[in-house]
DNA sequence: GTCTATACGAAGATAGAC
DNA sequence: GTCTATCTTCGTATAGAC
């Protein structure tokens, strides 16, 4: 069913994963990932169509497994009475950090480039990123509702966009010593540490930070 | 002193702030800097000596009234007695939200531009901005320290990462509808209740959600 | 179906004339 | 200070080999 070596198709995507994450989208030239993926410079045009059509594979497989693992997480949840704040924050940082920092360099390169581009500058490649977290988003909109009954909905929706922000910035910071500001520690090389103080920050500031 | 109207680095200036916040750096052209500007495609290098030279000056220049605010606080604060963590965060957060986006458009695009350097994929782009923000970050360390003594050097400098990162997510959705992902109201209109819900935000993270 | 070689227009950058 | 000319590299398109 498998071919033994990995075709074009995944090399391209693979170093795209590694290239878009380290220096960017418009920072990366197709010429240097081809490459670096031993094809040639039409390959992507040939396999993708285009530059961006190639980003927006390389996010939706990127994404897939992190929405899949929190719709699972979502299903269990509420078949088992309401969630607390805590249990849905939990459902939705874990699976970004844990699933994809527990697998060594290869999942710290995914978390890295999920969450560059999360955050880039330019608008129609965050809108792409956002089309991919999207379907699940309305599912967590409404379970945090229910769970912050006394937070209006401009609040809820203001930690959700907060917490968005976080998982993508520690995400960003895979694989980089000192990145943006603080000192040694301050992201855990430990990615179960991380996930733990991101959660307790956020369970923090929804319990008692949201602003009716 | 002043010529009556403005010089062409001035200008440059002025449009690289708006055009770099909207399309980030890799993804703007000198070329159209350069011609928004009403200046000559070489303009930029005589003035500047090149794009990222450039980009340093203005993020220079958009960062020092935010610099010089946020120092004028902290002397104030440290003036009279011990700050308390919700001092600290409104010292740092406000003078990053509100001195700038009380400025109508202009401070809008000022804000957009910060915000998104601080986010940019690459890594000499976020260095220019952090070397900008790290003069006064030791003294912001040390005094949310001695407001948190329970907390942790590697707590307090997680939750500083946080709220750096925070404040540049909102600050880089200044200007846009609906950027990331949450709905309508998530951004509020009005800045001043942009930072006091994100100032509560962070205040119940820090207080309640560093672990030791 | 896959892939390669090659070409085109636009970009960033710079040297040198003015 | 300003501008023109020029170099290299970028994304993309196409024609055709395997």
């Amino acid at each position: 069913m498998e071919t033994p070596v990995e075709t074009t198709r995944e090399r391209l995507l693979n170093v795209a994963e590694q290239r878009f994450g380290e220096g960017g989208y418009e920072g990366t030239s197709l010429r240097a990932i081809t490459v670096a993926a031993a094809a040639n410079i039409a390959a992507v045009n040939y396999h993708f169509g285009s530059k961006e059509a190639l980003l927006r594979a390389a996010v939706a497989r990127a994404m897939a497994p992190v929405n899949t693992e929190r719709r699972r997480r979502l299903d269990q949840l509420e078949a088992s009475g309401p969630p607390t704040p805590e249990e849905l924050i939990r459902a939705f940082i874990e699976p970004g950090l844990e699933l994809v920092l527990r697998r060594g360099e290869r999942g710290a390169v995914v978390a890295r480039f999920i969450g560059r581009i999360a955050f880039d500058p330019s608008r129609r490649i965050r809108e792409l990123y956002a089309a991919e977290s999207d379907p699940i988003e309305s599912r967590y909109l409404a379970a945090l509702q229910r769970a912050l009954p006394q937070a209006s909905p401009d609040a809820v929706a203001f930690g959700y966009m907060n917490m968005l922000g976080l998982l993508a910035l520690h995400q960003s910071q895979a694989l980089s010593p000192t990145p943006g500001a603080a000192g040694s520690g301050a992201t855990a090389e430990d990615p179960g540490k991380l996930a733990e103080n991101l959660v307790a920050f956020l369970v923090a500031a929804f319990d008692r930070g949201l602003r009716a």
